[in-house]
DNA sequence: CTTGATCCTCCAGTGACTGGAGGATGTATT
DNA sequence: AATACATCCTCCAGTCACTGGAGGATCAAG
């Protein structure tokens, strides 16, 4: 299988150079391999693992819950009722983002139709977005 | 209009104190009035205006962007292209979020549910989400 | 064998909080 | 009026998750 350098994976996955070394530090991501040189090589799983550590982040996991939520994975077998609880914690973590998400949306979609107009009546983002639920 | 001090404001809105002075230094909360012995007092307008605070922060908008989008609400009237295109963009990001929630709901429910049967075949967490759309 | 890109480590800075020290003020109780 | 306790004030240091840069080594191409 083709390795790769940083900087490719990088590329390959929108996350810094900077960034993959510090998730490194911090075991978000594994200890690379090295080559003689000491430069760090990368395989395909790096990549699934990277781009889904930079989805989850983008969609406010913390990197700790991004820990638990690959270990998810790397132990299917072991603890499962462990798993199970994680995983509907962080379903109702990402429901309610989904509401309010939701109501997010259907407002600026309402202001970015009234100013298409010309000009907007009463531009009630503030408003509509402070009614959503909190958690 | 019945005033409230900063306490009250934190527990109406789920903003820690040291947090709603903060936003008062960075500008994204308005300088509030103060009583005569240096204190500060909200009204139901600031309440609402940092709940909508509190949402976005949650959904991943910067203090920057929140600016900007509470800027929409308060010149209604002025320069209304600006604020549809403003609105437009946040959409975007609002619509990239959201599919990508969609793809984490759906594969945490797929693992939840797998995990009640008692142990679960394989756990792809990792990577169902790594294929998700990255923006 | 030099040039330029990429890599390395280390470290300082940023954004958005969070918590605590040290002190003043407000309210309720004795 | 004196004490107690909550809440407020300012200021400042610390945390998390990066981000960028200095200073130097390595590699691939011309």
């Amino acid at each position: 299988m083709a390795m790769l350098m940083i900087g490719e994976l990088a590329r390959r996955t929108g996350v810094k150079v900077n960034t993959i070394r510090f998730y490194e530090d911090i075991a978000l991501m594994p200890k690379a391999a090295r080559t003689d040189s000491g430069r760090r090589t990368y395989s395909e799983a790096d990549v699934k693992r990277l781009t889904f550590i930079r989805n989850g982040r983008d969609l406010g996991f913390s990197t700790e819950e991004l820990k638990s939520l690959i270990g998810l994975s790397e132990h299917p077998d072991l603890d499962c009722g462990a798993a199970a609880a994680i995983a509907r914690r962080h379903l109702l973590a990402v429901e309610a983002r989904m509401s309010r998400l939701m109501l997010m949306r259907r407002e600026l979609e309402r202001v970015a139709a009234n100013c298409d107009g010309g000009r907007m009546a009463d531009c009630q983002v503030i408003g509509a977005i402070a009614e959503a639920p909190s958690h």
